[in-house]
RNA sequence: UCCACGAUAGCUCAAUCGGUAGAGCAUGCGGCUGUUAACCGCAGGGUCGUAGGUUCGAGUCCUACUCGUGGAGCCA
């Protein structure tokens, strides 16, 4: 057998007589000539059969299994501006590896819970690989950005004994003698301990929610990234994030064009985000709002709705600040200069896909945290030794939250999130 | 939890006013030397989500249930 080589490297390989391995992605045939697309995982190639090149056992080979068969085949690399990729090979030799049997996902349409409950093959088909790939890349810029910026990469535990903010429903367990344990819905106040260990850390890690939420921007399993700086106030925390988006959002712009072509992305709508981005103030958001017809009472959150009519005034990410203390979280430090808001951003992504990025600098003070866990009525025992970090060297911190997947789903320009994880938990859908 | 919509061949869908269950893809066989979700011919393939009801007659109308999809709230 000849040199096995993989599809994206073809260019370097024409004129010469090499060996694919793979599976059938499609095929067509026209009498003595037979066309099989391979697909490899690193691209797809089309594999030309024809009659006189080939015993008769290999051409009748050729025609005889089914989509998603694995198979090998050899023959000479040749470029041909007609065929996929641009590139070509004249079969002299192929073997199966494994017939599939009749394979359920055709090239043809499919509905979404038919296409969910194979999602373990959905993922083989042309728009899944793409994205993933682009998962991958967005995946690498995180950890490029922030380990080239002198971050530590720090991990949180995924069983925590609270509720991190107090508010979401969380998945509970038993945890030995211990009672009640659950799945952690963030890994912030151990972000903070690591900004006071490490001075700058990012989490990365899965985050999960148990919110009966039944909407296309949720997953009750989802990743998230949270960078916790200490010595950062809220300016210097958008400025991290602003740079931090342009640069994952180049980096995908720079490597990904294929992928994103076969997802229909306009790219010319991520061309645009660029430093600086737009910052608003709460004030000023429900300003917009107000503008545009929509009766909103300051005080209250943005729903989904609002946030899109928000970040429609944009070309590129919206950063919006200073939202009510009220309905934030109570460790949120408040506006020194305005006690009723707090030093909070959330960054709403363009298009409509609403909020990507959720961060505050976070409240320094031991006093004035106390009096928050009080007024939110957590139980103050499980939060001492975050008060320790206020106890021993208190200083200015920061931090945000970026969810990995709408980030993905965004920067896609996909319209369910669900596509955006290898294997999504939903409500109500726990399989494959 | 609430609101809306849906369930017919392996898949995607159609079936007029309540009157014999249809097509494309997939599968099998045959044809074609340049196809791009190939095309052409033939064939096989159905407990119309489940349980009741109305009717001479129900895929179609009514009731309940199950499952799914979209959205709201909540969130990243």
């Amino acid at each position: 057998m000849l040199k096995h080589v993989y599809i994206n490297k073809l260019s370097q390989h024409v004129g010469e007589e090499v060996t694919l391995k793979g599976w059938l992605y499609n095929k067509r045939a026209s009498g003595k000539l037979k066309f099989l697309i391979l697909r490899d995982g690193s691209g797809y190639c089309q594999c030309v059969v024809f009659k006189g090149n080939v015993s008769e056992e290999v051409f009748e080979l050729s025609g005889s299994f089914s989509q998603e068969s694995s198979f090998q085949v050899t023959g000479k690399v040749k470029e041909e501006a007609r065929s996929v990729g641009g590139y070509e090979l004249d079969v002299t030799d192929l073997k199966i590896i494994s017939s599939a049997e009749e394979y359920p996902i055709t090239p043809k349409d499919h509905g979404i819970e038919f296409l969910i409950d194979h999602r373990h093959l959905w993922l083989r088909s042309k728009r899944q690989v793409a994205i993933m790939k682009i998962r991958h890349r967005i995946v690498k810029a995180i950890r490029d950005f922030f380990d080239s910026r002198d971050f530590t990469l720090m991990d949180p535990p995924i069983i925590t004994p609270n509720a991190c903010e107090g508010t979401s429903t969380l998945f509970e367990m038993d945890y030995f003698d211990l009672g009640k344990a659950y799945l952690t819905q963030s890994g912030q106040l151990y972000g903070e301990a690591g900004a006071m260990a490490l001075g700058k850390i990012y989490t990365f890690g899965p985050t999960f929610r148990a919110e009966k939420s039944k909407t296309r921007r949720h997953l009750t399993e989802f990743w998230m990234i949270e960078p916790e700086m200490a010595f950062y106030e809220l300016e210097d925390n958008m400025d991290l994030a602003e740079e931090f988006l342009e640069y994952v959002v180049q980096s995908v712009l720079k490597d990904k064009q294929e992928e994103l072509e076969v997802l229909g992305r306009d790219t010319s709508k991520l061309e645009c985000v660029k430093r600086p981005f737009p910052r608003v103030s709460y004030d000023e958001a429900v300003e917009i709002l107000k503008k545009n017809g929509v009766d909103f009472e300051w005080g209250n959150d943005f729903g989904g709705g609002d946030e899109t009519i928000i970040s429609n005034e944009f070309d590129r990410p919206v950063m919006v600040h200073r939202y009510p203390s009220a309905i934030k979280a109570f460790y949120m430090k408040r506006d020194p200069e305005r006690d009723e808001v707090a030093l909070a951003v959330d960054v709403l992504a363009p298009e409509g896909y609403g909020e990507i990025i959720g961060g505050s600098q976070r409240e320094d003070n031991m006093d004035l945290l106390l009096e928050r866990i009080k007024e939110h009525d957590l139980p103050q025992d499980f939060f001492e030794w975050y008060l320790d970090l206020r106890r021993y060297g208190s200083v200015p911190h920061s931090g945000f939250g970026l969810g990995l997947e709408r980030l993905i789903t965004w920067i896609c320009g996909i319209e369910h999130i669900r596509e955006a994880i290898p294997f999504p938990r939903m409500i109500y859908r726990n399989t494959p």
